[in-house]
DNA sequence: GTCCGGGTTCGAATCGTTTCGAGGCGTCGC
DNA sequence: GCGACGCCTCGAAACGATTCGAACCCGGAC
């Protein structure tokens, strides 16, 4: 056993009983009499034995004890916005508390220009998979879970068949938000939408582009304008949720003739953009044009002005992620979770100017 | 072998070969025949085999191709500070590179008022540890992960005995941030500092609380004043490096008889927080009091001014901490890497009101 | 014809743990 | 006093792969 890692061979040898039996005074299943497991225990302290090695455990348990959560674009961008690190972090607590671990996976392969997925997908150990956000039918990463067999949860994506998906309402939200514009008396609302999916891009959208639109919450909180009987004056789309874009994409809506009186972005952070493009351009919030958001994050930057936006319930969606795998390794079939939202009326919105 | 997921074993039976060529057939390592290789995939492809067993191999190999990286607190308020999340996002592109997973582990346990360390620290598989920030020489994670006999890399941290560190110039660049304010003509400048370490508190720090600093950035940049031959007239500390946590600490600073001409953050966001203030109290910056940072982060809302800061690279961060990863688990006993930072000079800082 | 060697393939051991059924021993009940 | 029953402990068989040395087959050389 030279100079390696004790095992629980060695273990069990130094305290003059079985391999089996040294293995249920770790694991505590099973009877075991309390003077044994003491004795156990005092050889491993003695040795400097830890633990049972995972690996062994894994390997007979078929269980690693680990769910990775899949990052659908470059970690960086995703982790800019306070959106996904608060359910990152829902979910972290939730799954530590049953004991699972977080493996974060990038959805595509670290050198640009390669097809396919992170071959850690393909090789790295795991009991499920979390697409947390920004997955499509015809994700390369879902593919590849699948046919691995790992059970898959996918938050705020498209339904695919057989895989549990946990999401929030954003149409209805949208809906109400925009009927909140609506009874304010707006008639001409134009949109800072998330990415489309696909090529980013920071530009207007044609209508060819509104045919591409591939990604799931950009086309639900685009929806609830259908549903509450307004036709957007303008969609610009935005390459990522960032304040920057949401100002680049500001400038493009507000720096023209006859700018709309409403502007909606599809997340709080495009917004705040858009209200720094307004105040680039001399514009008042409220008086001039109305701007809301979506999410509810905390922006303490932009007191004492206090955003209109539709917020919804973060910790919780992770927390609905991590009971959706928990349901999923119990080997149940979860019901598809769609969590609520509420419309926050702040100061960032009033009449139009008459 | 029944419904459940093929085996190496039998992709093997399948093509005709022994368990040991078909290994060989997907390891790629030690000789085989072309046309043997193909009929092995295609026996694999034929049974829905996905690849070898991450559980077996790492069993075998001893390797779990895990890095853990620990969280010194809640992932949260982590998360919230661009400066962990640009780092991690080198970190995990580095090691994805390698080939390794990144398995996010909080440091303290989930639930509050358990001492101790979160049990995946002690049970989680994994080849080498991050601590990535906020670790102290009696860390119990510390201490756990030498126990099991877990390789360590310290980011941001004391000199520990045995473990690589790696971290920036924070003291050389606080002091030449501070010799920029001196030659400016200030001479009462006061401090926004990170975390001391310990129960997380905004308050002014007394001259007790000041023996009980632990927590390493905080104390590095904080000597940088020594070096530059300033005392500065008051150190507020700051519960976490936030927007909000800088702006109640601004408001402790300047809302007195005879406030500071100069205020330095430690960190950009509590710079953020000290300018919006300032901003609240009618100080205009630079002319009623300058205001510095560190890090050198992006701040979009803060145009059309811009922060004077000292800039660390933090990207090349992650890298290194990757690099000495892979030193470690190659063997080797890495050097501490000690990252260069520069002082860029903004908008908000000059010379005080005469 | 035999021997040699390169190129492939195979068997068996091994990694460290858990789990299952069997067995040992002491005690209790009749 | 004998049988049955509990409580513990043990041995052995997985779990799924890698790896090392041995065995094998074939062609070429002497």
């Amino acid at each position: 056993m030279g100079h390696s890692r004790p095992t629980l061979a060695d273990v069990a040898g130094a305290a003059g009983v079985s391999v089996s039996t040294a293995s249920l005074a770790f694991s505590g299943a099973g009877p075991i009499a309390a003077a044994t497991r003491e004795r156990v225990h005092a050889a491993a302290s003695e040795l400097g034995y830890s633990g049972p090695n995972p690996l062994g455990r894994s390997l007979r348990s078929g269980r690693s004890g680990i769910a990775a959560v899949v990052i659908g674009d470059q970690l960086r961008r995703s982790f800019r916005d306070p959106v996904s690190v608060q359910v990152l972090d829902g979910l972290v607590s939730t799954l530590g508390q049953m004991g699972l671990g977080v493996l974060l996976v990038p959805g595509m392969p670290a050198t640009e220009g390669t097809t396919g997925v992170d071959p850690l997908l393909e090789t790295a150990p795991m009991d499920v998979a979390v697409l947390i956000w920004g997955s499509r039918e015809d994700d390369p990463a879902l593919l590849s879970l699948q046919r691995r067999g790992v059970p898959v949860v996918i938050g705020e994506g498209p339904a695919v068949e057989g895989v549990p998906v946990v999401g929030i309402q954003d149409r209805r939200g949208s809906e109400e938000l925009v009927r909140h514009l609506a009874d304010l008396g707006h008639e001409r609302i134009a949109v800072v939408s998330l990415p489309f999916g696909g090529p980013r891009r920071c530009a207007v959208v044609s209508p060819e582009r509104m045919t591409e639109l591939r990604w799931t919450p950009t086309k639900h909180r685009l929806e609830g304008f259908q549903d509450a009987g307004v036709v957007p004056t303008m969609v610009v789309e935005a390459a990522a949720s960032l304040v920057e874009e949401g100002q680049a994409a500001g400038r493009l809506l507000l720096d023209v003739e006859d700018p709309p009186t409403a502007v909606v972005a599809q997340s709080d952070l495009l917004a705040a953009g858009v209200l720094l493009a307004a105040r680039d351009l001399g514009m008042r919030v409220p008086q001039d044009v109305s701007v809301a958001g979506f999410d509810g994050i905390d922006l303490p930057w932009l007191a004492p002005d206090v955003l209109t936006t539709v917020a919804q319930p973060l910790a919780a969606k992770g927390e609905a992620l991590g009971q959706t795998v928990a349901a999923l390794l119990a080997g149940e079939q979860p019901e598809p979770a769609l969590l609520p939202v509420t419309l926050r009326t702040g100061t960032t919105t009033g009449p139009p100017r008459t």
